[in-house]
Parts: C-alpha cells; sequence; structure tokens
DNA sequence: AATATAATGATAATCGTTATCATAGTAGCG
DNA sequence: CGCTACTATGATAACGATTATCATTATATT
C-alpha cells in the first residue's frame, strides 16, 4: 500500500513542523541523525528535494548557496545584508493581501513566494561612513 | 588618481547595460573574453562581488545554486517551476508602489528587491496528472 | 625612478549538492 | 511462504559554482 509519504519524509516534515524557522540539509541532517544514527545525507536531500516538488517544503538560498528549508507558509522575508550577509526575518508579507489575485494571474500553480530586501545593515554602512576619511586611501 | 571603479568592474557594467537580461558569471566570464583575452574568471567574480556590495548589481539564485546578475533596477522578478526548474519573466511588482514605503520601515539600506514565485508550471502539472491513472502503481 | 598599494591571472581548494551503485526494505501475488 | 518487481536507502565518488591563494603586473603617490 503507498501511503503517499516514506519513511523519512514523514519525519522530516515532523522536524519541520516543531522547528519554526528555516533549515539548511546539513542542519537537519544532524537533527535526524540524533534520533536515526543510521539516515544518510543523501536521503535528507532527496526527501528535501521530493517534498518541494510535493508543495509541502519551501527553500531559500542564502548569498553563499546553502539553500534553507521550512514548511510551505512556514516562512517569512528577509532582509539581508550585501556585506556581511546577516538576514533578519520580516514580520510582514506586501504580498500577503495580494496573494490570491497574483497566484490567478500566473499560469502556474504556485506553491510559494520568497521576498528578499538586500542592503547594507546599520553596521556595515556605519563601517564604511568611518573609511571614507582614512589617513590614506 | 581614484576612479572608484577599476577596469574591468567598468567594463562589466558596460556588458550589463547593453544586456537587460540576467547573466552568469560564468557566461559574463565568456563574453568579456571575446575583447580580453586574458582576463581570469576570478576577475569576474570579483568584480561582480564589489559591484554588488556597491549596490550597482543585484543578483538572484536559481535552484541550481548558480547566481545570475544583473544592473539593480534592471531585473524583472519570475516564476520557477520546482519541477523542471525553468523560470519566465514577469512583467510587474506588486512591491513597486510600496517600495519607499517599505525601504523605509526597514532599518537597512536597501539597494534592491527579490520576489520570486514557485510551483508547477503548466507542462509539468500536466505530467502528473497524467500519471495518476497508470496501470501499475 | 622608487616604493607602496591595489588589481589581476592561473590554479588549487572549498563546500553544498547530485549522481552512482550496491544493498535493504516493501508490496503484490502465486 | 517464497518469489519477483520496485522503491528507498546508505556510502561514497563526482560535480560545479564559487572562493582562496599567491606570484605577477598595473597603478598611483612621493
Amino acid at each position: 500500500m503507498k501511503t503517499g509519504l516514506t519513511k523519512y519524509q514523514k519525519k522530516i516534515i515532523k522536524l519541520l513542523e516543531n522547528l519554526d524557522t528555516q533549515i539548511s540539509a546539513q542542519s537537519l541532517y544532524i537533527k535526524l541523525r540524533s534520533s536515526n544514527p543510521h539516515v544518510g545525507l543523501a536521503t535528507v536531500y532527496r526527501s528535501l528535494e521530493t517534498l518541494k516538488k510535493l508543495g509541502l517544503v519551501q527553500s531559500r538560498t542564502k548569498l553563499n548557496g546553502e539553500s534553507l528549508y521550512s514548511l510551505v507558509g512556514r516562512d517569512r522575508h528577509y532582509v539581508t545584508c550585501v556585506d556581511c550577509g546577516d538576514s533578519i526575518p520580516l514580520n510582514f508579507c506586501p504580498i500577503k493581501e495580494l496573494e490570491g489575485q497574483i497566484y490567478q494571474s500566473l499560469p502556474f500553480k504556485v506553491f510559494y513566494h520568497t521576498l528578499e530586501f538586500y542592503g547594507l545593515c546599520p553596521l556595515c554602512s556605519q563601517g564604511r561612513e568611518e573609511n571614507k576619511h582614512p589617513q590614506h586611501l
């Protein structure tokens, strides 16, 4: 009998449900191993890929290329500094109200969206101001 | 005399100005080489990184991890299929009208933003429907 | 010209992710 | 119960984009 999801796919969903933050595949692998010592890294990647294609999981890519995963709908949006790479989550989504309207206008069956702002965080911005009048440059 | 931008940084800006589409670092490298046979790949990455930190260039990451670059403000938003990975550009931006308002509310000096929708393209969606009633499964 | 600093090129190294392939598990069926 | 087909898994090699390294070259400042 086909249950739809495999053993590890279910475990991953459960883990993500209890997380409420996004997590990398590698970190998820570590977490999984604490209760399933023999699980392989490839299984984690395979499961996440499948879950994403099913519309259950979403991902966001950091500036360094690493992907972070979360349950669809559970994730927030972020502001990321192009200098230090730090991200801080936002507690609003300008798309929310337009969501149905936008989704209907697209030729895709939309599972989720990502929205991210990039710029300079206060610290990095400050650091540049200080370098504007150096002794020698 | 400091000109602000290096030789190759300027050339890259020029190239991007004439492109009006996003391009990968590797492709940009190929293009650059046609008129500058001795340019190195590292220079391209270094230049793009610097230009991004200056707020002149923005990047978007594909599902496969590859980064695509474009001039800030020149880029559009996309709908991407989680199955086949294809992206199609959108000709609207729901953030545009709220941009100033949103940017002011953030603690960052915002250079640009990315907005991307993920789901199933018509073809992949269709392919799944056809697999719903197979002979054996 | 002489020296200091920044930019560059060639290439090795890194690291997240994917592919490979042999093995283990599971369902269906006689 | 045992056989077969198919799927999931684990270990590890391979991949590919990106980054670091380091010697060399260009640029600027005196």
